[in-house]
DNA sequence: TTGATTCCTTGATTTATGTCAAAATTCATT
DNA sequence: AATGAATTTTGACATAAATCAAGGAATCAA
């Protein structure tokens, strides 16, 4: 069993923080066991705190005006929820319960706070956390509509490029066939792109490195959308 | 003109805090003329501050090892940049230069976590302002690499409904011709399928109102990403 | 080595969706 | 109401990419 620590470690919120930080959020936090269909918290209740998911399976939900009930989020370890309104003073917009049994943490909103006040690297570091995955989203979205795949692609190798930091190789980190489903694509049509992309000397791939031949070739590709025929 | 204030309070790190807070954080920032080709940081130099771009247009590139410039960003009003490395406690990994004549507000870090340590609800803010686009461009991405267009646009009403908080009814607060963008398709192809889907009596569409008559429809069609035949 | 998985690539075909052109509708302004 | 501009819809056609089917690498365990 994994403890609430490397949860925590490693949850979007607090991935990266210092040991001593992880430490300063447990000794506020408190800890609670989820049996399924328990409620966590209901729609229109004060959000006095947050909650990390440490093991089983929460579902968000509104009910309609007929009673029906629709599920709008569903969250598994390491995942947070209620921060949203609980950051911003809000009361809680929907409900919460345990689908799967398992354990949560919940962070009080004042001790939380009072926490921030006392060590605000705390909050400096979640903050460039949300920041830098913010950063990440924005030019995925960006991407991801691109209309064709090739564009798509290019923008891809882009972004990793400047997110590993290394503007001529990049090393893809997911399989391609993961790659493929992450860019709304099939491994055969990736498969086929890549080797276009080669022929026309933009990048040249060896396995799961991929060098990046002709920037301004593919920023073009990625703008443009269309790739010159052969 | 625009004043620094009115950019702070609509820009994505600070909108909607309270008027107190954007004139606490006016009371720390500098502001900074900026004209085209000015260095405003280099690459490698201390994170002590982040900036928030006012007036005009800031590149933020790197040099190839051939010491070509590779631009990853322009920022324009509202927008931040240098906040990522600033927050964590980084050197700056890329260089910030001028464009367009303008001004910034530079941040200066400590001044800035002391701001955070006497008044922690200025980081709650940020932190739940961050949190919920971070949420709702995770649930975008999402979609966005769902294979076919009514998919995504069933995940893109199903998102609009959360967000708007009205399980049965979405407006609209874009043209259909930017909703086709965003979704990264074409006016032709969304007004087929907005036309088919209302067919299969899962939406019913008025304008700009969209009434979802079968939320378990839209959510199959998300996920399985295909429509039944007439 | 062998066999067993898994992952990746290639080819033939079908299908969804983009392109082009034009009509219809909506919206704003006089 | 009437004009004009912008947006949306429709139709015929072209094409990018998905599907289906098969075969090759690469990886791993024994």
């Amino acid at each position: 069993m994994r403890t609430a620590k490397q949860i925590l470690s490693q949850s979007i919120l607090f991935a990266g923080l210092p040991e001593a930080d992880i430490e300063a959020l447990l000794a506020i936090a408190v800890e609670k066991p989820v049996t399924a269909g328990e409620l966590i918290f209901s729609e229109g209740d004060p959000g006095d705190g947050f909650y990390v998911t440490i093991e089983g399976l929460i579902k968000i939900y509104k009910l309609s005006t007929e009673g029906k009930e629709q599920i709008l989020h569903m969250f598994g370890p390491g995942e947070p929820f209620g921060e949203v309104p609980v950051f911003s003073g809000q009361a809680f917009p929907a409900t919460a319960e345990g689908v799967k049994k398992g354990r949560v943490l919940f962070f009080p909103r004042r001790a939380f706070r009072d926490l921030i006040a006392r060590n605000p690297s705390v909050a400096m570091n979640m903050l460039g956390l949300l920041s830098q995955r913010l950063r990440h989203f924005t030019v995925q979205v960006e991407n991801l509509s691109l209309k064709e795949v090739p564009a798509r692609l290019a923008g891809y190798f882009l972004l990793q490029a400047e997110e590993q930091n290394n503007p001529e190789r990049i090393t893809l980190n997911i399989s391609k066939g993961h790659l493929a489903s992450f860019l709304g694509t099939i491994p055969e049509t990736l498969s086929r792109m890549l080797r276009k992309m080669s022929e026309q000397d933009l990048i040249s791939v060896e396995g799961r490195e991929i060098r990046l031949l002709d920037r301004q070739g593919l920023a073009d590709l990625a703008e443009f959308g269309k790739m010159e025929n052969e």
